[in-house]
RNA sequence: GGGCAAUUAGCUCAGCUGGUUCAGAGCACCUCGUUUACACCGAGGGGGUCGGGGGUUCGAACCCCUCAUUGCCCACCA
């Protein structure tokens, strides 16, 4: 791309890859170099090192209130997505406003160990190198673990520096750190004294590929389509037949009864006979269970109870036998017999094969059914019986459940509290022991033969003395205990993240906890309300008794213009990184910002960062105004000037209110819109037109100064969704000390509002647009200045006089008691304004437009009318709501008045 | 199957106790403009029976009923 110098010079270019010809092209103009570059990379890259070097991120206990958000910390191995983007976003947004407002922010960034996801990756990897995880001893296996952590560790943490993330990065924190791990291996014991956590034989959900169990979140129903077999048993002892449906053809092997509904006539016959399993040549018994649904299928069900949830509870109330058939990888055991060894699906079609041959298979007809998979590898997830360890949570989420009802614990957007009850009320054990290595060792010790003696202890040490008094057996040494290989469930560490990132379960009285303990915020994605927020408010009443935040704001899902969820896999998803390449971080945060209210999800799409990034392109140009003005401490400052600042104070107090006030409800999107359009059409379009000196000539210094502090504040307010471009301005405005960077400032104080002048700009601000009408109506150039006559000169605002004729370009002002002839006219409340024109009026369409105008003033004024004289509404409605209905009543019979006078000098 | 939400301009959404500002914003669109910060600009403009129907009220986008559509959550019958 060839770029002329002339092109160049004066224009701003909003493109990273320009940046060594700009940087050329300063030096040549070493008096405009200052204002006229921007580039997003090296400014954001000069001020993030520049914060970081002057530690304005990192928090200490002070005497400060403080102001705390931990992250949801991300997969350790993860790499940034959208999600985060507005996740983070939004987090550094508070954070950043936070620390302007004087609290001590402290905002604490960390990875999780994401146990079954990490440890899926390190499989994969050393199976493409040839290596089983199966062969390797568990340190081998953890050593390769920890390799890859280190490796790709915290790459993530790096790319959230790109986006601007303020975190107290000297807090970084890892779920598996050694306080970390220690703090969860604390909780474990502590819950197990208590009794809460208990080693049961259950049904779990089995991922046959991980070779671990999942908890129910971490399974993903997918609807698929299927088949339904007929296949009939053989009644023994007779040649009667009995048929069943069944999804599952291949666990018939596991069936150990048939069942049929007492009340189903249709079957009274098989009460208290037997049948037999084909294949297996079983005798299997009849029961009678009024689960069974007569209507499904035909009205009689094979029970299999190792391998259904259902099957299981009829299988202990009918005292039935248990036959699992399958090994951990979903292959068939002896109870397979000739298919032993063989995968589940590919059994499961040779069976249907064998039953068809000998006769058994009724019938197939197409069903579909949900199939439980894994969420991380993708795998059908298996019911499966096994011994685990569990946590009692009735009692434990009785607090969290109140604290939300009783909104001690903020859900935003409110919505989710009834889902949080809902899943709060009819919450079950949770299944905390998953058979993987990479996570927290469960610190239980088998000291006996099988897996009935065990103690649970913080270390091997303590265990033993445990075990010796428990067995009453002196003898014991290390070597006798085993500890259970099985790891913790990821969340089992993460539910006491607000805690432990401040060690307040190792140390629960020191200084850091009790300071920054509760913290304030949550940001964080709703799908993970159960696995993880509602968990931590658990954990947070269980070990501090108190809630570990106070309000949870829940973002949407980053989705595309299809509403497809954002992923990898479907590749609809841009690389954010390359966003900010292009639109620079600030623009990204803004485009992330401009439409995502909490709890609904964002419809992302690029154009949505060019906005941003023409937004940030604004403000750097109205700084580029302001920065080659001319400054000329003898001149005196224009009425003009003097009134557009008195008016832009008062305007700007309105809307940091507007802003607070969204803040304090959450509501991102609109706080960033107020503050967009407070900067793009107050100040840039209104505040600096109405105080720009004309061409060529210098601003007097009252002007200047008052713009100056004015342009501070609105960097406060900007500083938060867009830091680096503020701080760039701020710092150029002024030389600053480390002291006084803008990211530490302070949030602009609230001052009076006089409504008057507002109400006076609006006023003239309808008049200026009335002239900006006929200009273009009558194509006067906006070069040309104009007269202009107004009637009823009482009522016009005075003070915005100059203002109007500084806009307008109107060079002679006058005030007139009767109709201008030879003009043309236009109206703000029941004043009259005259713009005399050259050449001829064309009366006729004057009167068209007057006309219309007339009609329709008095088609509202009559529903005014009507209102009003309606008793009842006059009698009910609040005397504000009256008196208002009043107000317009007159301000329309006045301008009927003028447009009547108007008509009648035309005709 | 049970529950919860949503439906307002072409798109994304506001509309906060039913009544000032009630039909709005931003983007997109159209017209005009080489005004000396910015064409990633400026000025102006068009565009909606507030998902359908019914009701309550002096008054409804807002409250009630009903239907439709969409999304989410929970539980799942072999």
């Amino acid at each position: 791309m060839a770029i002329s110098k002339a092109d160049n010079i004066n224009y701003f270019f909003f493109n990273p890859q320009l940046i060594s010809t700009f940087a050329i092209i300063s030096k040549i103009r070493p008096q405009m170099a200052i204002a006229q570059l921007y580039s997003t990379q090296e400014v954001e890259e000069k001020w993030y090192k520049y914060w970081m070097e002057n530690n304005y991120f990192h928090s200490e206990v002070d005497e400060r209130t403080p102001y705390t958000i931990v992250i949801p910390p991300p997969n350790v191995t993860g790499v940034l997505h959208m999600g985060h983007m507005l996740n983070n976003t939004i987090q550094d947004v508070l954070i950043r406003r936070a620390r302007l407002k004087g609290f001590n922010a402290c905002w604490v960034p960390g990875t999780d160990h994401a146990s079954i996801a990490t440890e899926a990756k390190v499989v994969a990897k050393l199976k493409a190198e040839g290596i089983n995880k199966n062969d390797l001893s568990r340190e081998e296996f953890l050593e390769h673990a920890w390799d890859w952590t280190h490796k790709h560790g915290g790459i993530i943490l790096e790319q959230l520096k790109k986006l601007g993330a303020s975190c107290d990065w000297e807090r970084t924190k890892f779920t598996m750190d050694e306080t970390m791990s220690a703090s969860v291996i604390k909780v474990f014991v502590d819950l197990y004294e208590k009794g809460l956590i208990y080693r049961g034989y259950r049904m779990v959900n089995w991922d046959p590929e991980a070779k671990t169990t999942l908890s129910d979140e971490e399974v993903i129903y997918q609807e698929k389509q299927g088949s339904l077999y007929y296949l009939s048993y053989k009644i023994e002892g007779s040649e009667d037949m009995v048929t069943i449906a069944t999804t599952r053809p291949e666990t018939i092997l596991g069936d150990t009864a048939i069942c049929i509904n007492p009340n189903d006539e249709r079957f009274t016959h098989l009460k208290g006979k037997k049948a037999i399993v084909p294949i297996a040549n079983r005798v299997i018994p009849i029961i009678e269970d009024e689960y069974v649904d007569m209507e499904f299928g035909t009205g009689c069900l094979k029970v299999t109870p190792a391998h259904d949830e259902n099957d299981k509870v009829l299988g202990e109330k009918h005292n039935l036998e248990v036959i699992d058939i399958l090994n951990d990888d979903a292959s068939l055991n002896h109870y397979g017999l000739h298919y032993k060894g063989m995968d589940r699906f590919e059994a499961r079609k040779e069976i249907v094969k064998e039953l068809e041959k000998i006769g058994i298979l009724v019938k197939t007809e197409s069903h579909i059914n949900k199939v439980g998979t894994s969420e991380r590898t993708g795998a059908v997830i298996e019911p499966k019986l096994s011994d685990q360890w569990f946590l009692k949570m009735k009692d434990l989420a009785q607090p969290a459940l109140d604290a939300v009802l009783e909104r001690e614990v903020n859900l935003v957007p409110d919505k989710f509290v009834n889902t949080y009850r809902h899943w709060m009320e009819n919450v079950r054990d949770w299944n905390i022991s998953r058979q993987l290595l990479w996570g927290q060792q469960i610190p239980a010790y088998f000291y006996g033969e099988g897996q009935e003696d065990f103690v649970v202890a913080e270390t091997a040490e303590i265990a033993l003395e445990k075990a010796k008094t428990a067995s009453g057996n002196k003898e014991l040494t290390l070597k006798d205990l085993k500890q259970d290989a099985d790891a913790l469930d990821t969340w089992f560490s993460s539910w006491l993240w607000p805690i432990s990132v401040f060690n307040g379960i190792l140390e629960p009285d020191n200084k850091e906890i009790n300071y920054y303990y509760p913290t304030n915020d949550l940001v964080t994605a709703p799908e993970i309300l159960f696995f993880w927020v509602a968990r931590m408010i658990i954990a947070g009443y269980e070990f501090r008794g108190e809630k570990p935040f106070t309000n949870v704001y829940l973002t949407g899902i980053v989705r595309d213009k299809q509403r497809r969820k954002m992923s990898k896999s479907l590749g609809n998803s841009p690389d954010p990184l390359e966003l900010i390449n292009k639109y620079g971080a600030d623009g990204v945060r803004v485009g992330m910002l401009l439409s995502s209210p909490a709890g609904n999800d964002l419809m992302f799409e690029e154009d949505l960062c060019k906005q941003g990034s023409g937004f940030i392109n604004k403000i750097w140009n109205s700084f580029k105004l302001i920065k080659n003005w001319e400054v000329d401490s003898e001149k005196k400052q224009p009425e003009a000037s003097a009134t557009a600042i008195a008016w832009y104070q008062s305007k700007f107090q309105k809307e940091l209110q507007e802003i607070d006030d969204h803040y304090s409800k959450y509501r991102m999107s609109d706080a960033l819109m107020a503050t967009y359009k407070l900067v793009w059409d107050d100040y840039c379009s209104w505040l600096l037109e109405m105080v720009k000196p004309p061409f060529g000539e210098a601003i007097d210094e009252k002007t200047y100064n008052e713009v100056v502090a004015i342009l501070e504040d609105n960097l406060k307010i900007l500083h938060p969704f867009t830091p680096f471009i503020s701080e760039e301005i701020w710092q150029q405005l002024k030389d600053r000390t480390p002291a006084e960077a803008l990211i530490i400032s302070t949030w602009p104080e609230s001052g009076k509002i006089n409504m008057d002048i507002i109400g006076d700009f609006s006023f003239a601000s309808e008049v200026i647009g009335g002239i900006r009408n006929i200009r273009k109506s009558r194509n006067i150039s906006f070069k040309e200045p104009i007269s202009l006559d107004v009637l009823n000169p009482e009522k016009v605002s005075e003070r915005f006089n100059s203002v109007i004729q500084k806009l307008g370009n109107v060079s002679e002002l006058n005030y007139v008691d009767s109709q201008v002839e030879g003009a043309l006219s236009f109206r703000v409340k029941s004043n009259e304004y005259f713009i005399p024109v050259k050449g001829i009026v064309d009366v006729e369409s004057e009167i068209k437009k007057l006309t219309e105008e007339l009609v329709y003033t008095k088609g509202f004024l009559q529903s005014v009318e009507k209102k009003l004289s309606n008793s009842r509404f006059v009698d009910n409605a609040p005397e504000n709501v009256v008196a208002v209905e009043k107000a317009k009543q007159a301000d329309a019979a006045a301008k009927i008045e003028v447009l009547e006078a108007r008509l009648a000098s035309l005709k």
